[in-house]
DNA sequence: CAATTTTTTTCCGATAAACAAAAAAACCCG
DNA sequence: CGGGTTTTTTTGTTTATCGGAAAAAAATTG
């Protein structure tokens, strides 16, 4: 096997779609929006480490803003092979879930 | 948090998908159509218990087939409460994935 | 019953998930 | 400057899941 996880699909696909926008706090939201669930921050960025580990992302400091409070951002971006891995995350859903809509669950 | 994992989901699809031949040999291959990833059978078995210990399979003995060799197959079903959740895990992709398509990934 | 086949079980180290609590870094204002 | 407040990130710990190799079981054949 070898799969991404869960957790790591949704985080990277959050990351891709808030484009330059993805630090902790906003990925947080975009699950949220996404899932309609919350990750705790320990679990968001302990698993946002994992893939920067495995270089499906790359983190940079973001400058401090000018707004009131708050430590500086830390960024996240998709690097080649985390898109590329996204990608095919895509695909197998696609497969996986083939022929699927909700009717399919009420046939009696 | 609390979403199925990965596995789990793909399991509990490839049972539903399988109806009343879902067995542990069947449900591999099945999973090996949907992702193109095979498991081990450790892997597989041990999922399918975890998932029968939280009630979303049952798992009933087969009876001796006419054919050569084999023990008796173990066939799994899904409860009441693992289509349910079958069904929350579609919907959570959907709404994810939501907007998303293979033109999505090449535009730069 | 020995040989063969198909299916399931066991076990264990490595990874990942989940959370609570604490720490850092920025800004504001006296 | 220094205390207070806010936003964001880090740390540490426990539990659950993954991933695989190897062994065991149960059935049929001759």
């Amino acid at each position: 096997m070898k799969l991404l996880t869960k957790t790591e699909e949704i985080l990277l696909l959050a990351i891709w779609k808030l484009n330059d926008e993805a630090y902790g706090v906003k990925v947080r939201e975009k699950v949220m929006d996404m899932t309609g669930k919350l990750f705790t921050y320990g679990n968001l960025y302990c698993t946002l480490d994992q893939l920067t580990g495995k270089g499906f992302v790359m983190k940079y400091k973001g400058e401090p803003t000018p707004e009131r409070g708050g430590r500086a951002k830390t960024f996240y971006k998709l690097s080649e092979k985390g898109l590329t891995a996204l990608q095919e995350a895509f695909e197998i859903n696609q497969s996986v879930w083939d022929g699927v809509s909700l009717y399919s669950f009420t046939r009696n």
